[in-house]
DNA sequence: TGGGCTTTCCT
DNA sequence: GGAAAGCCC
């Protein structure tokens, strides 16, 4: 008979402190094994690319570290997760496995169902914890302000490391080493995966760093000075960048809970000066949770429209479509500021939430493209891609929702409101830098005169606008609130706010 | 956490 | 005649 064990499976939950698994698994006396899996099946998804997996590899090298000075270390695992449990079963018995319940893509919701399968064959329990707030399973959100107060009421769930066996699995395939001295063990036929990973050791300066005290350094030095005018500055895009907390990938990617930050929080609630940061920021952290409790109880929404009549809205065919998402995604509609905010947020993996929304009413209402053919490219670029965030955000501001308000920004007014002197707009489209301010966000207006003065050559250096803005926001709006008036769109917003909303909350 | 147009209310 | 509120898409 084997050694009997205990499995710590770390999901999207990088960090030791406030960890109700690995606090749950400290309390039993057992050797555990504390095991990240980095899976072909995301490496290989087109919503992840190189940047979350220097983040995630980053994070995993801060919980070594901490760990090794405990004297333990976290088992690292290049594979599929079947075969990696798999592989662990062949040394030890596995006793049981604790990990947080994941409100995740489609592809990982199989694999939980696969393993869930594979585990009870195997007589292997599965303890899941409830993840921040949000409950598993839920029909209608009666309840839900409550479980969401009880659960930062709770204390949080720090585990005992020092009580903790930790134990490592002999041998998982081939031990390679990556580059930053946390041992891998990568089953077969990951090699690839293993050199690209390698790659990834350059040093990306703009997009923000992984890891549980990187999470801990931007809470502090937002509440030290950053964030007393984040409430003023969140909306726009050059300012935000310093005043907004910048926490986004860390709670995204597990470095800190959101009951951490609330809890840190407090210690801002008497002064004065703080008030509206603490309440608009408390007030969007605990909107955040509502979003992915929205995903954890309609996950169809990553493939389609919630509201299941939009299924038939009247779209651009794929010919008249193509060009146009390829202008959007390259930064070339013609539009500066909605230009500057899609080479920004590729460059940096970072957008503020105002200008998100923004890039995506372009796509969706003035350029009328399908919510699908932009979701997986944006959420791409996010460095806190957050599959419970992202799709009922895209799917609320593409107004395929029958329920909410239609939001459809006129990326002129935002400049105007947001970017005036163009600060912003500068930096990310340079073709643009010469121009003055009153011409800046609508370069078509220059002249040829103007244009050899302020260097840039329309339909050369900088692209003439794709569509005539005021003729697509026209169309947009009577086409938007003409589909909402159907009885099937009707009927399903019904169905809709039953199941998402709070009875009795005002809706927006 | 929209926007454009109209109405209303104030100076 | 300008700002705020209201209305409708």
């Amino acid at each position: 008979m084997s050694k009997s064990i205990q499995i710590v499976w770390f999901k999207r939950d990088l960090r030791l402190r406030d960890h109700a698994p690995l606090a749950e698994a400290s309390c039993r006396n057992e050797p555990t094994v504390l095991l990240y899996i980095i899976e072909p099946m995301l490496i290989n998804d087109p919503h992840f690319d190189i940047r979350h997996w220097r983040f995630i590899t980053q994070s995993i090298t801060d919980l070594n570290e901490q760990l090794s000075a405990k004297g333990a270390c976290i088992t690292l695992v290049i594979g599929n997760a079947e075969q990696a449990f798999a592989s662990i079963a062949k040394q030890f018995t596995i006793a049981r496995v604790l990990s947080y319940e994941e409100v995740g893509l489609d592809n990982t919701y199989q694999r939980d169902k696969r393993l869930k399968a594979w585990f009870n064959g195997h007589g292997i329990d599965w303890l899941e914890f409830a993840n921040g707030g949000v409950t598993r399973g839920l029909n209608n959100r009666r309840n839900w302000k409550q479980q969401w107060h009880d659960y930062l009421r709770r204390p949080v769930d720090d585990p005992a490391l020092e009580a903790l066996q930790v134990i490592e699995p002999e041998s998982l395939g081939t031990p390679l080493s990556l580059s930053n001295a946390v041992k891998v063990h990568h089953l077969d036929d990951t090699t690839d995966i293993i050199s690209s990973l390698n790659a990834l050791t350059a040093p990306a300066q703009t997009f923000q760093p992984g890891g549980e005290k990187r999470a801990w350094y931007t809470l502090n030095h937002f509440l030290a000075e950053r964030g007393i005018r984040y409430a003023q500055q969140i909306s726009s895009p050059s300012l935000a960048r310093k005043s907004c907390s910048r926490l986004s990938p860390y709670l995204a990617w597990g470095n800190i809970t959101p009951r951490q930050v609330l809890n840190r929080l407090n210690s801002k609630k008497s002064d004065s000066d703080w008030r509206r940061t603490v309440k608009a920021f408390s007030s969007r952290i605990q909107w955040r949770s509502h979003f992915i409790q929205k995903f954890e109880s309609e996950c169809s929404m990553e493939i389609s429209p919630v509201n299941k009549a939009y299924e038939n809205y009247p779209y651009a065919g794929a010919l008249d479509a193509e060009p146009k998402v390829t202008a959007w995604q390259r930064g070339e509609t013609g539009f500066p500021l909605i230009d500057a905010c899609i080479r920004a947020v590729i460059a940096t993996g970072y957008l503020n939430f105002r200008m998100r929304a923004m890039l995506v009413s372009f796509l969706t209402h003035h350029l009328n493209v399908d919510w699908r053919k932009g979701v997986v490219f944006l959420g791409r670029q996010f460095l806190d891609f957050e599959p419970g965030i992202h799709y009922p955000q895209f799917q609320m501001q593409a107004s395929v929702t029958g329920t909410n308000t239609i939001r459809l920004y006129n990326p002129l007014k935002q400049a105007l409101d947001h970017d005036k002197d163009g600060r912003f707009t500068r930096k990310w489209v340079p073709e643009l830098a010469e121009v003055p301010d009153d011409l800046i966000h609508s370069p078509w207006k220059l002249s040829a005169m103007e244009q050899r003065l302020y260097g840039v050559e329309l339909g050369r250096d900088y692209p003439l606008p794709i569509i005539d803005i005021e003729q697509a926001s026209r169309e947009a709006r009577d086409r938007l609130w003409s589909f909402r008036e159907r009885d099937d769109v009707k009927r399903e917003a019904r169905r809709i706010l039953s199941k998402h909303t709070i009875p009795g909350s005002p809706r927006t």
